[in-house]
Order: C-alpha cells, then structure tokens, then sequence
DNA sequence: TCTACAAGTAAGTGTTCAATTACTTACCAA
DNA sequence: TTGGTAAGTAATTGAACACTTACTTGTAGA
C-alpha cells in the first residue's frame, strides 16, 4: 500500500508535483485566474499555507506547471515527427498529437492565454514566447526536410506556413474552449489539417 | 470649444463612452483583467463611485465594451467584403480588415481571450461565441458564394476552411500579443493569407 | 428664479486572497 | 534516544477591489 489512509508528511519534491497536477486539473474545470492557493490545498488535504512551504510564490507555481506543459508537450512532439516516415507525414502527426495533447489537458490552453494576455515581460511570459519560438523552429526545420525531398512546393514562405499551422492548432483550441467539448475536435482537427496541407503540398 | 477646462458633469451617454474608450485604451496597455473601476475612474478625471452611476457593475462594462467590439468589426468586415469585386476577394478583403483592426486596438484580442477562459457560461461568453457563430456564418456564405463562382474547389470543406481563416487570424493576433509590436502584423498577415488562399482556390 | 434630478464626491463596507507567523509533529541519522 | 529539520497547522495580516451610502453640486426646464 503506497498511501495509507489520509496522506500526511509527502516530501516537498512530490508535493510539488501533486501541486502541479492540482492546477492543470482545477484550470481543466475553470478560469485559471480564479485557482486559489486555497484550491489548491484543498485538493491535496492540506492547509492553505502548507502551499508555500514547497513554493515560495504563487507565481513560483505558474512557472513550474509552464516547465511541466513544455516538457510534456515537446516530448510528444518530437516522438511524433520521429515515427514518421516523411517529413510531411511528420507535420501531421505532430497536429494531430498536439490535438490530442491538447483534449488530455484542457486547461493548458487556458493557462497560455492567461499568460499571454498580460503585456508586461513577466517570466510567464518570456517563457510562453520562448516555448512559441521553439515551436516554431521545429516546424520550419519539418517544413525545410519536406521541402528538400520535394513534399511541398520549392520556395515554400515556411515562416508563414509555420504561423498558419500554429494558428489551426489554436483556433481549434478556443473552439473546443467555446462549445466546451473536446469529442468533436479530434475529427475536426483532421479536416483542418487536410485543407492546411493543401496549402502547401507539391502541385501533382 | 467642446470640453472647456476639467471636464465635469457630462450626460451619462457620453460618459458611457468614454468609459467603454477607456477600457479599450487600459487594455492595450496591460492585462484587462487587473483593470479596476479605479483605473477606469482615475481616466476620465472622476472618483471611482462615480463610474457605477452610468454602469451598474463592472460585468455591465465588459459587456458593453464586447458590443462595441462586435458592432464595429462586423461593420468593417462587411464593408470591406461589399468593396471586393469578388467572393475570393472579399475574403481576402476581410481578412486584412479584420487584421487592421487588430492592429488598431491592440487591446481587443486580450478582451477576447480573458472571456474564453472561463469554464463557466457567463453572458460575456455567450457574447463572444455568438460573436464566433456570425463570424463563421459570414465566412461560410462567402465560401459558398466562391464556390458557385468557381473561384474555390468544388466541394471544398466550408467549415474547415472558415475554422483555419479565423485561426489564422488569431495566430497573428496572438504573435503581436507577444512580441508587443504590431508593426510587422500587416506584413505577416499577408504573407499568411496568400498561403490561406493556396489551400482553397481552384486549382488552375 | 427656483427646483428636481442627474452627476458627482468622499468615505466607508465586506470579501477575497496571497503571504506570514508562531507553533506543532513526524521522521531520519547519529 | 534524542536532536535537528522538513512538513504540517491555525490564525492573522494587509492589500486590493467591487460596490454602497450619505451627502453635495451643476444644470435644464417650468
């Protein structure tokens, strides 16, 4: 039995990670500004200011499920393009896995425009920015392959290509915000993807 | 002489306005969440009391401000796609439009986005889905009226390609969300919309 | 001119919430 | 066994903020 009866006395690097499981699933069921330190305890059985013996600042937990999202995300990322055979197979399961990455967790886009909405350079920010340019730096490197085996047109604007696939990707997540659903987005997803590669596949 | 010496005592329809200006102004600064009745109060050279004798509530300003925002897009969206020659080109025609007038209030995006986030279906939700249904509707007729022109594919998903238009869209409202400037958006926003155009035309 | 009312002020109230404090308890190593 | 420390609690603090209240003042219309 790994935890009996009520959890008491977790090391703080646990605690730390049963923190950020909480916020990702208290930002999956509401508005992520309203999450509480007090939320958060309650969740785990703890006492409000126990929070801040494993953080030092609130602010403190935002980055550290920011960290959490990147890792996990990229991780899928990268794990899709690599088990594709072309580079343009690639593209599309990486869509489709950061779809289905986005379903798993649907508060993470949440957490993203909560942090983006501030224009002050706060960590949170910088950090959302850096992860946005690496983003788009995997993909002009996908879009570059393709282009070199001739799967997309020669010439490509892959700056732009990279944008417009980024922008899919983000307007299914504020659809599926919208209606509150992620059923349907999985399907969805696989008609934008269509038309996207439209865009940018060689003319046969 | 229209606003002689420190402007007092103006009739509630005109400090409605100014009101709702302010916050637009207030929300290209900085994050439209940490903008209080205070910050709206101290804009227009009034006592923060003073702002509820012409609102009832800070929700009743939102709302009002998400009219405002709805009412003059859509009527330069519409205008635009009416300019165009043709179906395709009033698509395009909106596109840049609506671009512009991203770039020109800078604060609606983060609006936008703050009422997304709630998991919630507050009225100010329901407001910007709706807002979302008419927009896809308007996109959907042009589409269609393209598509009988020959203009686009026949057959062509009407329902994907309005969901990648509008996520385009917010790619790049998103960029200059993050780099601040919307300088370089017009550029871009081209750049994105000639590939958008790839994805649906006929092909020649 | 005067008066009713819309528009304004200054000073609260109540609540929410992050962070702190003073204290207690479980656990591990010597 | 015992002492130090990491993890916990309950209670409090202080700031922020939406909204209210009691009162004042400018102004349009009779």
């Amino acid at each position: 039995m790994a935890t009996p009866g009520p959890r008491t006395r977790q090391p703080s690097e646990t605690r730390q990670t049963e923190i950020i499981e909480a916020v990702l699933d208290l930002a999956a069921q509401g508005n992520p500004a309203d999450i509480t330190t007090a939320d958060i305890a309650d969740r785990l059985n703890l006492s409000q200011g126990a929070v801040f013996k494993h953080f030092p600042s609130k602010g403190a937990i935002w980055l550290a499920v920011l960290d959490w999202v990147q890792s996990r995300l990229f991780a899928r990322l990268e794990a899709a393009a690599q088990r594709a055979d072309t580079p343009l197979a690639g593209l599309g399961a990486m869509f489709m896995a950061h779809v289905k990455f986005i379903a798993a967790h649907p508060g993470v886009p949440r957490l993203i425009f909560q942090h983006l909405r501030r224009s002050e350079d706060t960590p949170l920010k910088a950090g959302v920015r850096n992860m946005l340019a690496r983003y788009r730096k995997l993909l002009i490197e996908c879009l570059g392959e393709a282009e070199k085996q001739g799967q997309v047109v020669q010439g490509l604007d892959k700056s732009a290509a990279a944008m417009l696939f980024i922008g899919a990707i983000q307007g299914l997540a504020i659809q599926s915000m919208l209606n509150g659903s992620s059923t349907k987005m999985q399907e969805e997803a696989r008609r934008v993807l269509k038309l996207y590669l439209q865009a940018i596949e060689a003319k046969s």
